[in-house]
DNA sequence: TATTTCTTTCAAAATATATTGAAAGTTCAA
DNA sequence: TTGAACTTTCAATATATTTTGAAAGAAATA
């Protein structure tokens, strides 16, 4: 295979895997393009390369990176704004762990204690399913939370050397 | 807080929470109104207390027990169908967990191991990229996939009492 | 077998999400 | 300043996804 066709199905089949997570198509087929780029590229670039206009990279370029997963670079001496992304996915990895963590996991665990506080007899059976449930998720989301943390701490080694070794 | 207001909330956000990680609102909406329901539910409840349609219902239903997280339950006597969903929260985990990884992640990785066999001179800066990126996603996923096996075989005790300590 | 009860299907409609592109905004060099 | 080069905004449009509901299908009962 050659490397624009490579490229290309690439960029396709991240982008398609981003849909099953919430995340739109061309934000991160835009991702998946600045990760396979050597070199930093211009909204100019990422319009023709991906077929889109303007505004549509505009809007998910800044998306990126709120996410922290893009950075802009200025070339000295050029005019224009250059885009690049984290190509570590160890980085990428925890960088996303970290804004998921604080958009979403974070305040399900705020609601979920306040849930679990209603009135009502703990002896009625609905009563008790539901406080058994939210106290379930709660309890594991908040051990999620704690490993995640730890995850974001670590260094890529640990996960790829240590880890496997610990889990047998 | 009422146990009627309590359960609209959690719906209600499990719904939202769902949107983000790609699945649709009223299939997350189902799976969370059977978590907390003590007994098994029939379509007719799941549209009432949702309210949707029956046609919804049906439909998102069919496709959670196709991801493993809720079963019918005929009750003896009773011509209707009932439905219930796993209430422990690690077994939801992991059977999520599973499906994903069958669904998604393990495509990547064939994807991946395609990619990594391109044509060109690798000292060609682009090539080098493209083959560096693409190896280290591939290297990734594959620990990723190894991790996850192991969650999956592992029990709840493990994840909420033992893990913690080997992090440290 | 006919009738009732319940389940499934799927085309059409409604809704939600993503995309466009032109206009307004900004920055910088001359 | 002016205007060329570049960036941002956002209302309108296009696309994708979800939802509806009525009709068809199945299964149990009389």
């Amino acid at each position: 295979m050659e490397l624009a066709e490579a490229k290309k199905q690439f960029i396709s089949s991240w982008g398609a895997f981003g849909t099953h997570w919430g995340i739109n198509r061309t934000m991160a087929q835009i991702h998946a393009l600045l990760m396979v780029s050597a070199d930093p590229l211009t909204q100019d670039d990422v319009m023709e390369q991906l077929d889109v206009s303007r505004g549509n990279v505009n809007m998910n370029m800044r998306d990126l990176i709120s996410w922290g997963l893009v950075d802009r670079v200025i070339l000295s001496g050029e005019r224009k704004e250059y885009f690049t992304a984290e190509k570590d996915i160890w980085k990428v990895a925890t960088q996303i762990i970290k804004e998921r963590k604080k958009r979403e996991l974070d305040p399900m665990l705020k609601l979920l204690a306040q849930l679990e506080n209603i009135e009502g007899d703990k002896k009625d059976k609905d009563v008790k399913q539901f406080v058994d449930t939210i106290g379930g998720i709660r309890k594991f989301g908040k051990q999620a939370d704690q490993m995640l943390d730890m995850m974001i701490k670590a260094d890529e080694s640990w996960f790829l050397g240590g880890l496997l070794k610990i889990f047998k």
